[in-house]
DNA sequence: GTATGATACTTGACTAATCAAGCAATAGTG
DNA sequence: CACTATTGCTTGATTAGTCAAGTATCATAC
């Protein structure tokens, strides 16, 4: 088998650890807070957004899913209550999505599980490398 | 919202840059080849192995996927004859997976769309990072 | 101001993967 | 050698997500 380019091996590799990376942060965060990594990865977008509060579109947008992934994800998510449906007085079609007062406690307890669970999995790897990293992430984002 | 550690950054960098790139790969692999990015794994893997042959149970570690959803996979490579079943003469437990001839042959012509497409993605990023990039993807997978 | 098109969202049908339970074969232990 | 535990794999039930189609609202052009 010919060697791959580069680019190809690196696009692998970012696959392989990212498969089990967040395989791993799956099993710790739903074994203790009860949400998965994409739940998680809804929390943070919405904490991030002003008013808390993000169009479903949008969040769709940020977390790589389809309007329909996230209609489906959010059902569950609204049922035991980390958000909460609101409309935009504005625009009839637009249905808003804000994280409420639970959501905000399961984030900030999340928040400490995947931090502990991130330094382990990147024990290996020194601080100026994960800021290499980090900014090679940024640029291959840049549009 | 508080600021997060330097790793969590980091790791929710990667789920989000893996997260779009692995969609985009699925896009171009299964439009013009039928199959997506975790198939072309599985090809992958089997290509590496000696005698282009592998346990299932393995090839299930290999890809971070279980050893259902390895079982579930194969069945539709099968009927399309990509791999093979063979049996282990020394242990009737086990289940061979080998590479056909077809499914070599998708394999390059795969791994011709995957090179240009991760070209493309990482097309901001310079060899030289990149290279820091699988280094970094190496050590977080040493045991 | 009315038709046409675009946008936001939901739903039905499907695919992909998980887990738990089960079966069969092998390995380890007294 | 017999008994128990472990390993490799498959299957039923469930969950998470996709796409395509449909509905409702808003924006645009004339």
């Amino acid at each position: 088998m010919q060697k791959l380019p580069q680019h190809t091996d690196a696009v692998i590799h970012l696959w392989m650890n990212s498969t089990s990376i967040s395989r791993k942060i799956d099993v710790s965060l739903s074994a203790i807070h009860g949400i998965g990594f994409t739940e998680y990865m809804v929390l943070f977008h919405l904490m991030k957004a002003p008013n808390k509060t993000q169009r479903r579109i949008d969040l769709a947008d940020s977390i790589g899913r389809t309007a329909s992934g996230v209609t489906r994800m959010l059902m569950p998510m609204e049922k035991i209550g980390l958000v909460k449906k609101e409309n935009n007085p504005r625009d009839a079609r637009v249905s808003l999505v804000r994280i409420t007062t639970a959501g905000e406690k399961i984030f900030r307890d999340a928040s400490t599980t995947l931090n502990e669970k991130s330094k382990y999995l990147l024990r290996r790897i020194d601080s100026a490398s994960i800021n290499d990293l980090l900014e090679i992430f940024k640029s291959i984002n840049e549009e």
